[in-house]
DNA sequence: GTTGCTGCAAACAGTTTGCAAGCTT
DNA sequence: AAGCTTGCAAACTGTTTGCAGCAAC
């Protein structure tokens, strides 16, 4: 799972934007929970233990901004939130399985999809620039 | 696109539920919009035309009942709401894509998943039950 | 006749927005 | 100093729930 996005390099894309202490804030959250997908509940709470003050309309206007800085994906897994996952160079070719048993959810490697990505563009003449692939089943635990 | 589930094939599933009328008219409003993928507020509008009396809560009520009895498949295109599709045996092998520009959705048969779900099985031990694949990208007249 | 089903309205959860005050550059 | 950014609270949207009446079997 090589992250090669790094905090240096995000900086960068904030040319146009403050690197305020809430922004910091959230991105160290991120950063120390990779693979971990959290929602914006579960990202204000992480942040409220390191800056007192933050409040969800932060969290959802700074996510949104990241999204659009390319520095995280938004993810729907059905469970009634959005949730977040650092942008990472080989994320096109990670996807997720979510146990329907504990909801944990676990990521798995993968380059098969490539193929079938330029299938679909040659043959539904539509330009792919993004995907999710979700499994739904039982983990070991839970089976 | 081939629907294997016949009327009468679902009414068989109703054994220990009632048909009621308005589960009727909403089993014809999706069997009417076949590839729709519509969400509860459309099924809910397209009902209406149908059958004057029928509110948003029985519309929920029975998409998760047709969800249980695996008449309908949920999904979620983050787009805000769920949206449903009628089962079909194939389901296993068709995918979305996604338009960002006119939020059309058009589908995809396939069948090179089954070996990636294989793998998957094994290396992860993971039981897979379902699975989501969505491409997000530009359509032929948006791109 | 029972029991499950329905409509309504109120409750809920996640997310968005308006606004005045505050902070970054 | 200027304007973007923030926190708060209120508004919103999609969905769920409680309850009394109704209808399918």
């Amino acid at each position: 799972m090589d992250y090669e996005l790094d905090l240096a390099e995000i900086e960068k894309k904030f040319y146009n934007y403050k690197f305020t202490p809430q922004r910091k804030t959230i991105l160290k959250v991120l950063f120390e929970n990779k693979g971990h997908h959290l929602s914006a509940e579960e990202i204000l709470q992480l942040s409220k233990e390191k800056n007192s003050d933050i409040g969800f309309a932060t969290v959802y206007r700074t996510l949104d901004l990241f999204e659009e800085l390319e520095i995280v994906h938004k993810l729907h897994f059905g469970d009634g939130c959005s949730r977040y996952e650092l942008t990472r160079t080989g994320s096109s070719h990670h996807h997720h399985l979510i146990c329907l048993n504990c909801n944990q959810i676990f990521e798995v490697k993968d380059d098969l999809l490539k193929k079938l990505e330029n299938n679909i563009e040659t043959q539904h003449n539509f330009k792919i620039s993004d995907h999710r692939l979700h499994f739904y089943g039982y983990c070991k635990n839970c089976k």
